[in-house]
Formats: C-alpha cells, sequence, structure tokens
DNA sequence: TAATTTTGCATCGTGAACGATATAAATCAC
DNA sequence: GTGATTTATATCGTTCACGATGCAAAATTA
C-alpha cells in the first residue's frame, strides 16, 4: 500500500475537515452559556444582518438545503428564538423573524469574535496566515459549489 | 447591528465549515461506487497504510473519540469491510483489520486523489495557493487539538 | 386559461459528531 | 497485593448534514 497521495498526511481534505470539527468545538466555551449550538450561531448571525428572511435566503447564505434548514429552524423556533410566519406575498415562504429573545443574544454575542481570536492564542504572524488563506478557501468553495450542483 | 466582526462574510471558521462540507459533497461520486462514506474512506486510508490498529490509535490518527469511532466501524464491519477482534496482550482493546473486501477497495481508490484534484479543475496557480494553506491549517489544528482538551 | 415546470418547504431515513455516562481491564500508588 | 486511577471501548440522546420523496403554491409555457 505505497500510493503516497492515499496516505493521510497527504490528503487537504481531511485538514479541512478535522480543522473545522476542532474550530466548532473552540466555540462551545463561548456558544454554551447563550444555549446555541454552532450552525443556530451562524443562522443568527445572517438574522442579526438583515432580519425577517425567507427560509431559502438564509439556507443560500448558509449554502445549506431546506432538509437542513427546517429543523434546525424548528429547533430555533422552539428555543424561543426565532418565529416562522407565512409569506404574504407567496404563501409558500417562511419567513424567519429574530424573537426578542434572539434579538437579546446579539449583545451578549459581541466579542465572541475576539474571544475566540484570543484563545486560539496564535502569535500575530500565524494570525496572518489564517487571513492570508481566506482568499484561496472563497475560491475553493465556488470551485466546489459549481461541482456540486 | 452594526459590529464589522458578528458578519458571516468575516467568519473565518464559516469558511472552513463551507469547505470542508462541500468538499466531502465532491468525495461523493467517488466513494458511491466504492460503497463507502468520507468518514469511512478516512478509516480505510489509515487501515491501509498500517493494518490491524486498535480502536484508540485509529481515533489518535483522525482526532475522534470513541463515541464516534465505534458505531462508524460497528458501520464498515456490517458492510464487510472490516472485523474487530479482541487484543490478545490487553483485552480491552479492539483490534481492528481489514478483510479482503476491505483490501480490495485499495485498488479502486487508486485514482480518487487525482480525480478530485481533476474535477476542482482549478488552474495549477489556485491549485498552490491550496498547498501553501498545509502548514497553516496544520499549525490551526494543533493550536486547536490544544484547546479542545 | 389550461397544462407543465419550477420553487419553497417539509418529512423520512441514515450516517456522522459529540457530550454524558457506564463498565471492565490494565496500571499505579502505597 | 489491595485500593485508586487511568485506559479502551461501548451506549444513549441530541443535533447536524443530506439524499430521496412529497406537496402545494407560484411561475412559465402552450
Amino acid at each position: 500500500m505505497d500510493n503516497e497521495q492515499l496516505k493521510l498526511e497527504n490528503q487537504f481534505c481531511f485538514r479541512l475537515y478535522s480543522a473545522a470539527r476542532l474550530m466548532m468545538g473552540a466555540y462551545h466555551p463561548y456558544l454554551d452559556p447563550l444555549g446555541i449550538t454552532y450552525p443556530q450561531y451562524l443562522v443568527l448571525l445572517v438574522l442579526w444582518e438583515q432580519d425577517k428572511q425567507p427560509v431559502c435566503d438564509i439556507g443560500k447564505r448558509l449554502m445549506l438545503d431546506t432538509n437542513t434548514m427546517t429543523p434546525l429552524l424548528q429547533r430555533m423556533e422552539k428555543a424561543g428564538l426565532i418565529t416562522r410566519t407565512r409569506g404574504k406575498k407567496d404563501t409558500r415562504q417562511r419567513i424567519v423573524s429574530l424573537t426578542k429573545q434572539g434579538k437579546a443574544l446579539y449583545e451578549q454575542a459581541q466579542h465572541i469574535p475576539e474571544n475566540m481570536q484570543k484563545a486560539v492564542m496564535m502569535p500575530d504572524e500565524e494570525m496572518n496566515e489564517l487571513l492570508q488563506m481566506i482568499p484561496s478557501l472563497d475560491k475553493l468553495i465556488e470551485e466546489l459549489k459549481k461541482l456540486n450542483k
């Protein structure tokens, strides 16, 4: 079994997969007190930017289909973070709105990004390396989006 | 809601999370014919490098705990890819071994890495950008591993 | 307008991830 | 060697991710 490309060490995707998992784990200390999970945090980020969006718009931002979004939003509704009302113009749509509680979490989330940054405790130099990855990641994501269609 | 750091656009983790998901999706055309999932592919990569390993060693390589590994391996055993035998020296251990079928998949997996690379269809320049990310990703993973302990 | 296609959402089933908890075997401390 | 601790694995419950399917409303086409 000597195909170098088939060694775990040489798998780019495994690194992405691991980094994403570990990163989500690192959010736990900051999201647990708010009673939300990482995907729920992402939904809130979208709604904090713009309240009252249909499910499909949120899904497009997060690149998630309704079979993932619907149960996720149902849990958030049960938790009192959002409401899901019928669209007036297009009655198929479910308009997702922040509740008072969902809006209130925004204040508590203020310091999550900087706390995360501090938590990783990387020297500035390494932090810059990460920031330099962003354009490459974005290009990759664009390619993969095309591929997954 | 004007905290720039709390915009989805500025979330490094969201990019990781999305890239990892989409990348796994891109593996589908190559893994479906083999009847395996991406995490199962990772287990096979580890076993193809070195057969007959206890669960914890595989878990360490993949950075996954037994609560993820055990069900994953049980499914792979049911699919006839591996066997799980008791360790002789340490009877607590489960030694995971490739079956004939599990070994045979190695041949079928030979071209997955290059096919994936072709599928993404990135110009060499962008591919190099991705390869340049590897050291930074590895550093990040190391930091996060410490953090998740 | 009637027929067709597309869109928006929901449901179901399966496979991960992972926190919490349990259990037995191995190791350590004294 | 006995008691305490650690280690290796397993189980359970919850939340995601996602393929497949269904359905009704909207948009398109005939």
